[in-house]
DNA sequence: GATCAAGTCTTGATCGATACAGTAGTGCCG
DNA sequence: CGGCACTACTGTATCGATCAAGACTTGATC
């Protein structure tokens, strides 16, 4: 046999069969497992001592779940695999915040697969037995928003994209960038290079012209180069001739390669935006190899915040948001629900955390 | 309406709404979204309409869960709180490898809380709607145990305790602590302190005697214990005279309080070895504040070997144990199954790894 | 023209519990 | 001694689907 497939031995136990055996009713049994004080103690403890022995496994989780309507588990929904989710700090800190709201009100979560098989993706949020979502910065049509759509059940959206009916909980992307850009414009820098994360659910990696930013269906990836723009705008810089080269995922490995790519590029930039942490410090790496010094030679910002900023050599500055927090909020507020019809939005605010990873232009 | 109430505005809608209009059957419904060949294309387009005018939300997944005996879920159980386990390097390692398999099964993952109140978390055991259980490193005498004794799931126990019918997944820890103390034996260490993490599940921290080991419930504890007194013994050097520090949480910070309270002690021991790279990063620590030099004043080896341990400074010698292949190893048994009454045992190697934060004791 | 297979749909049973309403029996009160 | 509350239990309906087996068409086959 294999591990799932039914005991072959042992005869299906249920409710009935213990009823049965000792003449009282199946809902008497099922008080003994879920309302103790419904019944004689007397006769409860014969019911449990009969259960044990007949090697009953306790009321089934999926008729229970059925018959009550609430399966007391959150469904949390990432863009990337699962994999991925339990490696990428910033996915872990939300995470976390939203175990915190989950456990102290005794919730358990379920994490949605994505496997290779992009349908089966689909199918697990489906068939998932939970009671609400928390769905993490999908891109707008990534095929499961449809599904949670069609489901109706309690969701909130964490950083995008807007679902109807569902609560939202983000960040103003746009003005975080903004004041990165702005940052830098202030040191004196001219020359940039931006290092992305996917601007659209492709695959894509490589320099991602004017189109392609167009034609992006993430909205934070849309938002933050916007708000870079704006601010070279605001100071007279034109942003067509802004490179920038779009990632696979948010890893070290990925902003290295990119930031090389935008470093070996002449005349080479003398600040780097990165839409992470973790790929701002591939471009740290990028520089270090190259011999360039950060921050004489080169400016590098990045955004979140993660630990791991803060450790880097030099430590990062960067674009503060509450992460942590989000996840919290989202948990609670899934928890709470909202008034009909009028699902609450959020922004939380970001920080300019200076530090050493900027300087000023060199000459 | 709170959002986990029922919608209010609605009327429910079930297969069975959607047949009575079309005056087709139940059946023919359920094909239409489950088995999409079994019915001419036409009707089933019909249907898939009139769900979606209807607003129907889709088959419900408790009602296609209790039917078909199947959920799609792997469960996974941590000793201490989902907040701490996502945060602890070394559970998440775990958690990546199991999701690698069940990703690549098409299973998602129910996370099982850990909420303050005790019975909420056996509770969730009981009510989780999961087709097996991994579970990770419980203390004997965790009720969460009997729970699942008696649900008689597909379970696999990765490092402790043994569960019977359940398969297994562990390193020889004892052997493992063993290397660690024959490796500062070796460079003539002669006064050890150590840092374990909880040898019971009783919120203890603080010094731990020979009574209080001996009666440890958390068996890794206890067999790398014998492991550390095996190498001792074997030197001729006793082990009753070492002292033993016991911490609540595998964390820096009280990895540090631990370490103090062994090197404010006199004689102050020459080496010191911790149950995890963490706990070890929180010894270096408290070196650090104390003005040690490691490795020339003080010897530390961790174990585990996560990535943070070869970025310590100094890099730190550990017992390197391979955590992701337990967790991948884990999901496959799981999901692979095993022959009746057979459950697989598998013991994974463990390596010393030398790196900078040992060296010769001091004369 | 009977037989068969394939395709399409239906019926009835079943998965395993909990909710809800109702029925005895018991004890206490005035 | 009637009335009332309380405890302990029962019976039926229900949660919402899927399964297994069978029935009816239709067209092809010999």
């Amino acid at each position: 046999m294999t591990s799932f497939e039914k005991q072959a031995g042992r005869p299906r136990v249920t409710l009935q069969t213990i009823a049965d055996r000792l003449q009282v009713s199946r809902t008497t049994v099922s008080n003994a497992f879920g309302k103790p004080n419904q019944l004689n103690p007397a006769l409860r403890q014969q019911i449990l001592d009969l259960a044990r022995e007949l090697g009953y496994p306790g009321p089934n989780p999926a008729a229970r779940t059925l018959r009550r309507g609430r399966s007391g588990s959150l469904g949390v929904i990432f863009p990337e695999t699962l994999v991925y989710a339990v490696t990428d700090p910033a996915a872990l800190l939300l995470l976390r915040g939203i175990a915190e709201a989950s456990e102290a009100a005794r919730m358990a979560l379920w994490l949605a697969p994505v496997p290779p098989d992009r349908e089966a993706g689909i199918a697990a949020v489906r068939d998932a037995v939970v009671d609400g979502f928390v769905v993490y910065s999908l891109a707008e049509d990534d095929a499961r928003l449809q599904i949670l759509a069609e489901r109706a059940m309690p969701t909130v959206i964490v950083d995008e994209p807007p679902l109807p009916g569902a609560a939202f909980v983000g960040i103003d992307d746009r003005a975080g960038a903004r004041a990165a850009a702005e940052h830098l414009l202030a040191l004196g820098h001219r020359r940039f290079g931006v290092v992305t994360f996917p601007l659209a659910d492709d695959d894509y990696t490589g320099p991602a012209d004017l189109a392609r930013q167009a034609a992006a269906t993430i909205p934070i990836s849309r938002a933050r180069l916007a708000g870079y723009a704006d601010a070279l705008a605001a100071a007279g810089l034109p942003w067509d001739e802004v490179p920038v080269q779009e990632t696979r995922l948010n890893e070290v490995a990925s902003g290295e390669a990119a930031a090389s790519a935008l470093l070996d590029r002449s005349p080479r930039p003398t600040a780097i935006m990165a839409f992470s942490d973790l790929l701002a410090i591939g471009a740290l790496r990028a520089a270090a190899t190259r011999g360039l010094r950060v921050p004489a030679d080169l400016s590098v910002i990045g955004f979140d915040d993660i630990p791991a900023a803060a450790m880097a050599t030099p430590p990062l500055t960067t674009v503060r948001q509450p992460l942590l927090e989000k996840g919290r909020i989202a948990g609670r507020l899934l928890l709470d629900g909202w008034p009909a019809n009028q699902p609450p939005t959020l922004r939380l605010p970001t920080d300019l955390v200076v530090r050493a990873s900027t300087g000023p232009a060199p000459p």
